[in-house]
Parts: structure tokens; C-alpha cells; sequence
DNA sequence: GTCCCATATAACCGTCCGGTAATATGAACT
DNA sequence: AGTTCATATTACCGGACGGTTATATGGGAC
């Protein structure tokens, strides 16, 4: 699974913003997203196959935390059309500054 | 449609990609994409429904132009995680510049 | 060992998705 | 008006997706 793909769901993008404030156990997340338990373990299954995800077992609890790398291939492919929305002039300056010459 | 869930289709991603080169015909995309004619026009269907590209009529052609502003809404989604991939000391350095104190 | 608790997996279901072939639409040209 | 070209739309198909309920797995506590 891309990370686009990985992406595209709603629930999904939510779980991975959860994890931005740290490791979380599946019942955790389960609490916090309106979705069954199995429903959060598939998505989270997702997530590990788009290895945006990692798992730690602790106890009985899997403790999931975030692995954003995966993201940066998203990033780089944003990276030429941002000079085309508004604020132009301010991700062109961006652009500018990363790469000199 | 969202910009996440178009995006997570690569032929639309193509698509774009083409489109940053300027403004392009139906049958332009179709001999650049490996994909029939209705294939084509279906996607063009759901990036217009993304507002993510615009029509233009001329003569009996329709050309198709970028309209990347949803971009910056995963743009901004993206923008917390910047700090944590590799490279973060990059990431770090441009997030400071972008928001001084 | 037995009983909980936490999580994963299986089975199932309706819907959506991406593709194609066939057809409709509609402008341009004669 | 009839023909041709460019594109959109329809009809259809198989497979993936996201959700649920039911069940399996496996560690901890007793």
C-alpha cells in the first residue's frame, strides 16, 4: 500500500495524528475513534503493511507508535506544486532558500 | 471527493503531474497515459469533482489546467510531521524559519 | 490449569472503484 | 443535413474496501 493510499482513509489519518502525541495502545485508539475494535486492528494492519506504523508488544497490550518516513515520498511529490497555490510568493521564497543557486 | 482519497490513485497522480507542464487536451493525456479514452475522462471526472483540476472548452476539444489550491490542505495536514523524518534537523530548521519566535 | 483481558483474524456483506466496450453528445467542416 | 473528430456517459464486470459479528490467540493473574 502507498502511503497515498494509506492516506485516502479518514479514520486512518486520524489514527496516525493521534500517534503524533505518542505511543498508544489499540485500546486507546479504539476509545478515541468512533469504529470497533476489529475495525481500528484492520486500519492499524494497514498502516503497519505502509510501514507508517511500528508495534511494540507490552504485556498484552501492542503499544503503536508513529513512523512517518514513509510520508516523505508524499512530501516530495507536493514539493513542485507548491509554488502554484496562494501564497505563491511565500512557498516560492521556500523554494528559493532550499535550494541556492 | 477529498484531495487525500484523489491523490491515492496513480494514474490521477499522473495526471497531475502532465498538468503541471501546462494546460492539456483529453487526447493529449490519453496517449501519455496508459489508459483508454473513457478511463481518462473518468478520472478527469473525479479531479474536477476534487476541484483539483478546470475545463476549458476550444473548438471541440477540452483542455484541462492544474488547480492545485486543495493540495494545501494536505500541505498542511503534512506539516506536523515534517519534523520527524529523517532529514529532521532540515525539517527542524525550515519550520523555525516559517514561524519566527 | 483456568479465567480474564487485549488484540488479531476470519467470515461475511454491501458498496465503491477502476477498467473496458459500446454509445451518446456536440462542435467543426463540407 | 451529413460526416468526422473529440470527449463524455452508460452499462457492465471483477475485485478491493470498510464495516460488523463471531472467533482465535496469547499473555497475566489467580
Amino acid at each position: 500500500m502507498t502511503p497515498y493510499a494509506a492516506l485516502a482513509e479518514p479514520h486512518r489519518r486520524q489514527i496516525l495524528d493521534l500517534l503524533r502525541g505518542g505511543e498508544r495502545s489499540v485500546g486507546d485508539l479504539v476509545e478515541r475513534l468512533e469504529l470497533s475494535q476489529p475495525g481500528v486492528s484492520k486500519h492499524l494492519k494497514v498502516l503497519r503493511e505502509a510501514r507508517l506504523v511500528a508495534v511494540r508488544v507490552a504485556g498484552r497490550q501492542r503499544l503503536y507508535a508513529l513512523q512517518p518516513e514513509p510520508l516523505a515520498e508524499l512530501d516530495a511529490w507536493l514539493e513542485p506544486y507548491r509554488v502554484h497555490w496562494s501564497g505563491r510568493l511565500d512557498a516560492l521564497e521556500r523554494h528559493l532558500e532550499e535550494n541556492p543557486q
